[in-house]
RNA sequence: GGGCGCUUAGCUCAGCGGGAGAGCGCUUCCCUUACAAGGAAGAUGUCACAGGUUCAAAUCCUGUAGCGCCCA
């Protein structure tokens, strides 16, 4: 049996197609000569992740970018890569060492990081593997790690510039500490949640005095770091205690009594206690008062040494409740009320965080983020769709210095040596540190690294230029940066998308990318975001096993949308599927055809349309991927091909095979086979599988040329007007086809009938009567006599009118009503357009070419009504 | 509290100044040899509400309500 009948009895299979092309798009190589260059990089996913729908998205729609322009000939790049995760990947594996019963804490350092390296040697390279089940044309040979040594050497590069500007430096303040995690975190990590709490009132009296304040806090357990309480200057009640000192009875130590506008007379009792260790705000205004920090926690969250003696080392949570019953026992406590707080919690660890004193690493971004935001207020660096730009700014524009320094050890160990009086240079390795230390210091000293490690943020927000070899000035880099594209989801504008043009501008001079393109999330059918907890996950890889990579594509880049969400349920891609089916039937018929090449008959009307359908879907197509609206071009290949392609050329084209002698039909199976494959052509970026496939079964032997361009524009040979003629043929045939219905003809019944134009000087070739005669399966079609005595049913279509002979056994009650709903709407079509050209201003000031449009249906309706008119009393 | 987005057919959403659209679902008919994962013919809408701008508003502006997200 040959290929192609074996084909003629295959089903769509897109498992089969995957098998067979997978290995093929991953090691087809788009690079061209070309000076021109287009470039992305992926957002790397951690390397401790699944595939999940957020990268199919994800990429899909760069992989769509990365196809197009290598089809319109661009030299590509889409550098690959996966992230190192500091904490998620530490706690990982520190929590499979328990189930080995190890103790990770009991390990040392050097220990530790072993097992975590063996664990990503193990399991590193499984997200990019679940990747390439979706046809990605990245730089599969070539990916990057953002702790292999290139890498790193680009972040030790970063650190140690930045630091030598004295843009990083270490600072004791206060800072978002994760008590479970042990480890500083940065404000981006911290989450406010909502909670239900308690308001506690208490009385402070003062020193030797019976008077009091009442002071309210939702954390009575930090009465210990207390060094002051702030009344408002408004606060009539108490502003005479203004410098007066309070005995604090939980530690006898002295709380001065100041004002500041900080406490605000709405909230609780008015008067504030202020415990700047423990605190932003306190801190705040600890400075601002020249307070003393009394810091009253340990690492692990629990109360210190530093209050009294059976307090000591508990929770947070029970110490409250210790000192809440010390209240009362003294006699202090006031009352409870409810109310709606927010609590800063650890995004990775879900632990309540405590702002603690520390030292710690941090990079001042103030200067790194105006030049950003001007490079984005100059359009340097444009988003899509731009309002989220006002997200950007809004961060910009109350940036922090950023905390940089993590308590962890997987990750990039800060590139700085110290001495051990606390003098430090930054530096490359140990070498180049005591050189450094040297000639800054004139003196020899022992140095030890620092211990920390970074932010896994501070190397993804190099990732741009770090993966094409920065700092070196290497081809790559050179050709491909600044990258032409990043497509994000909004969710990490700030936590990358800002870090990165900061980070590019400051240290390559450059923009990192030219357009960021922000997509949305996919949520579950209710709308609900996708997770574990909830149980409502869709894993990509089972819609692909039972829908195909293909379908997955072409759902994802179909439904991006600019304002909302994608929902997803499970039946959600059955569109898609049905649409491969539909194109992988049409190819069988094609194929089933196809006869040869090389035919020099003109082409028939159909033939001139169906190529100037296509050149149109062609610019369209271009237009919206140019523009970022892939969802746009998707549409137009859905119905290009299945509207017009399917629905009225193959279909037209079947019925000019019936009618006509073969040689003539050469050049429409020509035709039908070179707009399919050309069609294959721009459907390839969206649907690789299906495209390459089919190609291959409709071109034999012309393997190893698949697509390699953008498809040029169809010449054809027509000299008339070809839409004019569809247009007849589609209304007439749909005109009949309703008649046939409304009077209960059976489909399968030949039935003559009659027509006649609505513009009188109008012809009908004999060609459209045989299409339409086939289309409508018609014993005859004739043009209607004006003396004919036959009595008629008619339908009525812009094209002009078209009847049956009108028997004793048809019931037309359902025709009469199809008519007047006709004639009801044609009258307020009428209504409409007499209203608009009675109305002078219309006339004066609405453009040319809508009054005569106006006019024009004023005209065509008229006759129209009269027609609808006529054929309702030949029907009574 | 500040900011952003959304409200259009039963559902999911497009349209964003001059004819209310798509997919799914629904009704009726058809296994007509590419495709029943299909074909044909249909039904379905105070475009959230209230003002305003305009000759003309689903579309622009203002306000209101509801929903969602981000930041504090």
């Amino acid at each position: 049996m040959s290929e192609s009948s074996n084909f003629q009895l295959e089903r769509y299979s897109a498992k089969k197609l995957e098998d067979k092309w997978t290995n093929y798009i991953i090691e087809s190589n788009s690079n061209t000569n070309s000076d021109k260059s287009y470039s992305i990089s992926i957002p790397p996913p951690n390397v401790t992740g699944n595939l999940h729908l957020g990268h199919a998205l994800n990429t899909t729609i760069q992989d769509i970018f990365i196809k197009f322009y290598s089809l319109k000939g661009l030299d590509t790049s889409w550098a690959l890569g996966t992230d190192h995760a500091g904490i998620a990947t530490q706690l990982l594996v520190e929590k499979s060492l328990v189930k080995k019963g190890i103790d990770s804490k009991a390990l040392k350092r050097d220990e530790l990081l072993s097992h975590i390296w063996k664990w990503k040697d193990e399991n590193g390279e499984d997200i990019l593997n679940q990747l390439k089940v979706l046809g990605l044309n990245c730089n599969w040979d070539d990916p990057k790690f953002t702790l292999d040594d290139d890498m790193s050497k680009a972040v030790n590069e970063a650190f140690i510039r930045l630091y030598d500007k004295g843009l990083i430096y270490q600072e004791k303040t206060l800072i978002n500490w994760d008590p479970k995690l042990k480890t500083a975190i940065s404000d981006l990590e911290v989450i406010s949640q909502k909670k239900k709490s308690s308001l506690y009132y208490f009385k402070y009296f003062l020193d030797n005095s019976d008077s009091f304040i009442i002071v309210s806090t939702t954390r009575p357990e930090t009465v210990f770091g207390d060094v002051a309480v702030a009344i408002n200057p408004k606060d009539e009640k108490n502003i005479k205690f203004a410098g007066m000192v309070i005995k604090s009875p939980f530690n006898n130590r002295s709380i001065k009594i100041i004002v500041d506008e900080y406490a605000d007379l709405t909230k609780g009792s008015g008067a504030v206690k202020i415990t700047p260790a423990h605190d932003f705000n306190d801190y705040d205004i600890a400075i601002k008062h020249n307070l003393p920090f009394i810091n009253i926690l340990n690492d692990d969250g629990t109360l210190n040494d530093d209050v009294p003696k059976n307090f000591r080392n508990l929770k947070t949570i029970d110490a409250r409740e210790k000192v809440l019953a010390f209240m009362s026992e003294i006699d202090v406590f006031v009352k409870e009320e409810k109310i709606d707080n927010t609590i800063p919690v650890g995004d990775r660890s879900g632990e309540v965080v405590e702002p603690l004193l520390k030292n710690q690493w941090f990079l001042n971004v103030k200067e790194m983020a105006n030049k950003s935001s001007s490079a984005v207020e100059k359009g340097e660096v444009e988003f899509k769709p731009k309002f989220w730009e006002n997200t950007f700014f809004e961060w910009m524009n109350k940036i922090q210095p950023w905390c940089i320094s993590r308590q962890i050890i997987w990750g990039h160990r800060i590139p700085v040596w110290h001495s051990d009086d606390n003098r430090s240079v930054a530096a490359h390795n140990l070498d180049e540190a005591k050189a450094k230390f040297l000639e800054k210091y004139q003196e020899k000293k022992e140095l030890n690294q620092d211990p920390d490690v970074l932010d896994t943020w501070f190397s993804s927000s190099l990732w741009p230029f770090s993966t094409l070899g920065w700092p070196n000035e290497t081809i790559e880099y050179k050709r491909y940066f600044p990258t032409s594209l990043l497509v994000t989801g909004f969710d990490i504008i700030f936590f990358w998308v800002a870090r990165m043009i900061m980070m590019s501008l400051e240290l390559t001079g450059q923009i990192p990318f030219k357009l960021v393109y922000i997509h949305n999330l996919i949520r579950d059918k209710k709308g609900d975001k996708m997770s574990k907890t909830k149980g409502n996950v869709i894993n990509p890889i089972d819609l692909i096993e039972e829908y195909g990579t293909d379908s997955l594509r072409l759902f994802l880049s179909s439904n991006i949308s600019p304002h909302s969400d994608i929902k997803l349920s499970p039946n959600s891609l059955d569109p898609y599927k049905n649409f491969m089916n539909k194109i992988w039937n049409a190819a069988k018929f094609i194929n089933l055809n196809f006869e040869g090449e090389g035919n020099s008959k003109e082409d028939s009307f159909f033939d001139a349309w169906i190529c100037n359908e296509f050149n149109i879907l062609l610019d369209n197509y271009s237009q919206h991927i140019e523009n970022c609206e892939v969802e746009k071009a998707s549409y137009e290949l859905y119905h290009f091909f299945w509207d017009d392609f399917c629905d009225w050329y193959i279909e037209i084209a079947k019925i000019s095979y019936l009618n006509n002698k073969d040689d003539e039909l050469l050049n429409t199976k020509f035709r039908m086979k070179q707009v399919f494959c050309m069609y294959l052509n721009l459907l390839y970026p969206f649907a690789p599988f299906i495209s390459l496939e089919l190609h291959d079964v409709l071109n034999k032997g012309g393997k190893g040329n698949k697509f390699k361009t953008l498809p040029k524009k169809l010449e054809f040979n027509y000299s008339e007007d070809f839409n004019k003629q569809i247009k007849q043929i589609k209304e007439l045939t749909i005109g009949i086809r309703s008649l046939r219905k409304n009077l209960e003809i059976k489909p399968n019944e030949k039935i003559k009938s009659y027509y006649s134009l609505s513009t009188s000087n109008d012809e009908l070739s004999n060609e459209s009567k045989n299409l339409i005669s086939g289309l409508c399966n018609l014993e005859s079609l004739n043009l209607l006599d004006d003396n004919s005595q036959n009595p008629l049913i008619s339908n009525v279509t812009p094209s002009g009118t078209v009847a049956f002979l009108k028997t004793n056994n048809v019931d037309f009650s359902a025709q009469i009503k199809k008519l007047n709903k006709d004639l009801l709407s044609l009258e307020k079509i009428l209504e409409l357009s007499n209203s608009k050209l009675k109305n002078k201003g219309f006339l004066d000031s609405a453009p040319i070419n809508i009054v005569s449009e106006e006019k024009n249906k004023v005209k065509e309706t008229i006759l129209l009504i009269e027609e609808v008119k006529n054929l309702i009393a030949q029907l009574k």
